[in-house]
DNA sequence: GGTTGTAATGAGACTCATTCTCATTCTATC
DNA sequence: GATAGAATGAGAATGAGTCTCATTACAACC
């Protein structure tokens, strides 16, 4: 995992990883990486316009998959409808989600140390069987956020 | 977890939930629940149709969402853009997936008691301190399948 | 075994998230 | 600052999934 003492570490991190797949870091994928990297949970689309409105959906669309091809984003697939975007594990602590299946919330959560150890130990053991090669997991949990257990 | 000793059995399961939401379990939606009781691995839309192509796109779609509906069946985002569909836990053993990232194939694989009481504990632990009310889980594993290790 | 009210179905139109196109604008390099 | 290639914006196109509505099946009653 990368850490960052500034913001401006964390774009020349980003800028090294597109000049990778022969891509230039211009202001419109500056925007989008700095609003990733500042928020607190995975952003949809629309969260996405809402706050840096000034880029265009068609361009935030190829931003985010260009970003996703360099391994700085990673998309989700939530429980509603809307994929979600947020910076890649490289860039984050690994973590896991809540689903809210009401309202579509996506929340981060952090494990333990111990926690992911015990998560690696039984992705081994689900996967051998299979001859199955694993590169990453996904600990999803579905249910019903704070604000919506009426 | 439900077990059959015959089709008619899991039939009749099935037509008590759906009579529990006022519903019909008609021809087509036999057909569907038979092709997904026995189907090994969870199903797209386009392997239902060319397995059952006798129903039509917005039917299966129907049906599918019906016994959603019902608690019959259960949807899964995929890694690629489609969705799949499987029984609903209550009629197959409590199980994770497989994601393959090259061909998007989806995998069941079933845990063992013990990884259940695991993966359960922690679920618990990340959950308490966001007062998220956990319904279920999913432990997806995402890497390559037999097929796609070149 | 006909009638009638209601639910389910099929065909195709529609929606809308996402992707594609292409003319224009930017940027790196000389 | 000229040039070539890359990035962008606006809007068209795509396509999975949903909706509509006319038709068909079904259950309940006579």
């Amino acid at each position: 995992m990368q850490t960052f003492d500034t913001v401006e570490e964390l774009h020349e991190f980003v800028e090294l990883l597109l000049h990778r797949i022969d891509q230039r870091y211009t202001a419109g994928r500056r925007a989008v990486v700095e609003l990733l990297a500042s928020s607190e949970r995975p952003l949809s689309i629309s969260d996405i316009e809402a706050r840096v409105p000034e880029i265009p959906r068609s361009s935030a669309y190829r931003h985010l998959s260009d970003l996703q091809r360099a391994g700085v984003v990673g998309r989700i697939a939530a429980s509603d409808e809307f994929a979600r975007f947020e910076m890649a594990e490289d860039f984050l602590h690994h973590h896991h989600h809540l689903l809210c299946s009401s309202c579509g919330q996506v929340i981060d959560v952090t494990p333990t140390r111990a926690f992911e150890r015990t998560v690696a130990r039984m992705v081994d053991e689900l996967t051998a069987e299979q001859g199955f090669r694993a590169t990453s997991h996904a600990l999803d949990v579905i249910g019903h956020c704070t604000n919506c257990q009426h």
